[in-house]
DNA sequence: CGAAACTGTTCAACCCATACGCTTTTTCAC
DNA sequence: GTGAAAAAGCGTATGGGTTGAACAGTTTCG
């Protein structure tokens, strides 16, 4: 009856709803759903640092170590709180291109909401329930191209790496106040070394600031790229 | 004179080989060079997790916050040590497509060799120099394409990414003794779920075992996607 | 020579994690 | 039924790790 969570990856079973059976004993003071929305919330108001085991348990009134009664460690927390975070996707129109296209603009749009996902560390293949939901979303909308379940998945890896490769390029350049400003530095430094160093074209990069303009074309640009050569496997077959 | 390295970011002033001026006062006891090559040590031999300060400073007879008369902070020292670790890239071929493959599998090769290099976070572009001569590399051989730098930026983040998901894939299933054992213990755990909870889908890979067999094809895979898709563009201009 | 500047150490705070001990509640034997 | 044992909960104590402030020793410049 008592699942063998023993060798399973941290945040598995837990973020399947999977927890211990309690026999005996005191009740628990706190709850994991409790523990988790105090995560998110920490994340989400000041970034993924906030969120440690010490705050949330001085927030829930309780020791830091009583924390270990509900979660094995910190990276299962963060296991998931991410999943928590991450939510469902959304409904994917018809058709593997469109629905492409709205699957990656609804990943940046949540990381543009919540930017501390990207310094989640990646553990490896998603297993958690939210996560394979967007897996699962994008890889059935990918079923009618024909292709073999092997190769949606290859497509479906290509695009994930590039969303997240994306959103955290944008971060970096786009989002807050001081960017410009801190990008600009970073060019000044950069640019007499470029020169100096052997690095011609990145010098004409930085030169012709092309690391500045329009984000959100580059990321159409990507996508582009990516459903060409995928249209091109179709045809292929 | 001295360089205001005020405002940029961790480790790019240092790992250009920009240090503060030392004008009075004793000697170091310590080089950064010295630190660097230590923290490769210990990541070469006992993964990430084994780069501390703490560690390093023992190794080399010195206090822990001795280091940080050297090092900002430990992120600044991660990237230094990454930017070490990373190296140079090789030759690449003539010719846009077989630069590509080869600038790809040096990367897989690279991480195979020094896994622990994925688990170093991304703060954001690449700034340091060993990293800035990868991207120089497959920038320039980008440049025959005829496309303009805005494009090759493009193609280059989709590949590089691409990359980094792949080999962070591949370890994770490929590398260690027991992981087929645990990749099979969480599908016996994920499978009657992923029935009941509504992943149709997702079901089918998991029987199928899609996610077991050929690693080296999947790289292959998406790396051809890219490339035709890069294809169809320059075609179209 | 004296003062400025840089060195490394000590001290202190926060965070993750383990071990142990006390308390509470359930279970089971009588 | 009742009471003791078992097991789960939380707290305290302890230790490794990162980070910063304050302090004392050293070297070099003026």
């Amino acid at each position: 009856m008592t699942e063998d969570r023993g060798e399973l990856p941290p945040g598995l079973a837990l973020s399947w709803g999977v927890l211990p059976v309690q026999r005996r004993g005191p009740k628990p003071a706190l709850s994991i759903e409790q523990i988790v929305a105090t995560g998110i919330e920490f994340g989400d108001r000041d970034g993924f640092e906030a969120i440690s085991l010490q705050r949330i348990a001085a927030h829930l009134g309780v020791t830091t170590n009583a924390m270990y009664r509900y979660v094995r460690s910190k990276e299962e927390l963060i296991v998931l709180v991410n999943d928590k975070a991450v939510g469902l996707p959304p409904e994917l129109p018809s058709g593997w291109r469109p629905a492409a296209i709205a699957w990656v603009n609804a990943q940046v749009k949540l990381y543009a909401e919540r930017p501390w996902l990207l310094d989640v560390p990646i553990r490896g293949a998603p297993v958690t329930p939210n996560q394979l939901r967007w897996v699962e979303a994008m890889l059935t909308a990918l079923s009618e191209t024909g292709l073999s379940q092997h190769d949606n998945l290859g497509c479906l890896l290509l695009l994930s790496g590039y969303v997240r490769n994306y959103a955290s390029l944008a971060r970096q350049l786009g989002s807050s106040a001081d960017a410009p400003v801190q990008a600009e530095q970073v060019g000044r430094f950069l640019v007499p070394r470029l020169i100096e160093g052997g690095y011609p074209t990145l010098t004409s990069v930085y030169l012709n600031q092309e690391y500045e303009d329009g984000l959100d074309d580059d990321l159409d640009f990507g996508l582009a790229r990516i459903l060409d050569g995928i249209d091109v496997l179709i045809a292929k077959r």
